[in-house]
DNA sequence: TGATGTATATGCTCCAAGCATATATTTTTT
DNA sequence: AAAAAATATATGCTTGGAGCATATACATCA
């Protein structure tokens, strides 16, 4: 029973962070959803498929063309063809996408941090090699590693617990 | 930096993790969206109103009253009128309700546990101990408060932090 | 070369979500 | 006490994102 309120705690924590989390993000997006999260895996992974960003989102083909057409439209990625694999897009933010996309990092980073402030400097430390235990357990295929990290600040990341498991 | 790496780890685990809960949650609730955390919350407060109700999903208005005209009619929930404001309504699980929302949350349960695993005995009691902290700081509202748990087990969370930080 | 599999695109439909508005009840103001 | 404002719910209307089915192009394998 007490191992059942610790849960309680964990998992009431997790959906508050990723509230906030999703809420900071899409704030500085075109449209409310997973527009966020592509633009920040396309800045991540330049030359990026339709088809990898449609794993990393969970969402089915036509919704990912879709969305990719908006952020088009909307002019923050453009689509070019992949040089290896003629059948695939290559997916590339705009200097207007790259401009969207470190405002949605930093609204993120910032919703964080005041969120995490609460610690010392010691809690965080101890609670952050915690999560990253757990991180690890979770990750299981590549794809599943582009959804878990999509929104992360990648050029914050050097020593990914997530790339350390896939490896 | 590596305060911001720290950031990204526990970012991308509150993903990960609300990732789950909510898959697993939906997956026994008769559809996609906020229906698993209504039927939940209607189950932890019996005679909840629409209003409050759509303040913790943080749904329209319209939209809850939809939500929930379809939780009637798959004959999960009913409307009463309330006793203290004829205005409002006072909803209530049906017995069917009550065995899915028992579903929802030892599901939900089944997949924490599961994500919890690999940390010792000692390690989760910590890392509980620090969400809590940081649960605690994130409280602000009642409304809030019901948004957190919205997919908690209540009746496992004897001494629950929110309810403590709003007392 | 032919057959199967993979990547993308698009017409179609559906349905959840929001807006505007209407009604009933409660609370506040005059 | 009557009038005005606020609150709770309900519903017609529209929109737009999401999935299904299908079509096309390229790649891979037999």
């Amino acid at each position: 029973m007490a191992d059942s309120k610790i849960e309680n705690v964990i998992g009431a924590l997790a959906l508050a962070f990723a509230d906030t989390l999703q809420r900071d993000a899409q704030a500085k997006a075109p449209e409310p959803g997973p527009a966020a999260s592509a633009i920040t895996l396309i800045g991540h992974v330049p030359g990026l498929s339709i088809e990898r960003l449609r794993r990393a989102l969970s969402l089915s083909h036509s919704g990912t063309v879709r969305l990719v057409d908006r952020l088009v439209a909307d002019g923050l990625a453009a689509r070019f063809s992949a040089p290896d694999d003629h059948r695939a897009v290559a997916l590339r933010l705009t200097p207007l996408g790259e401009t969207t996309c470190s405002a949605i990092l930093s609204a993120r980073q910032t919703g964080l941090a005041s969120a995490l402030a609460v610690l010392s400097s010691e809690e965080l430390q101890e609670f952050g090699k915690l999560a990253a235990k757990l991180l690890r357990g979770l990750v299981s295929t590549e794809d599943h590693a582009y959804r878990i990290c999509r929104l992360c600040n990648y050029s914050a990341c050097l020593d990914c617990p997530v790339e350390a498991e896939l490896a």
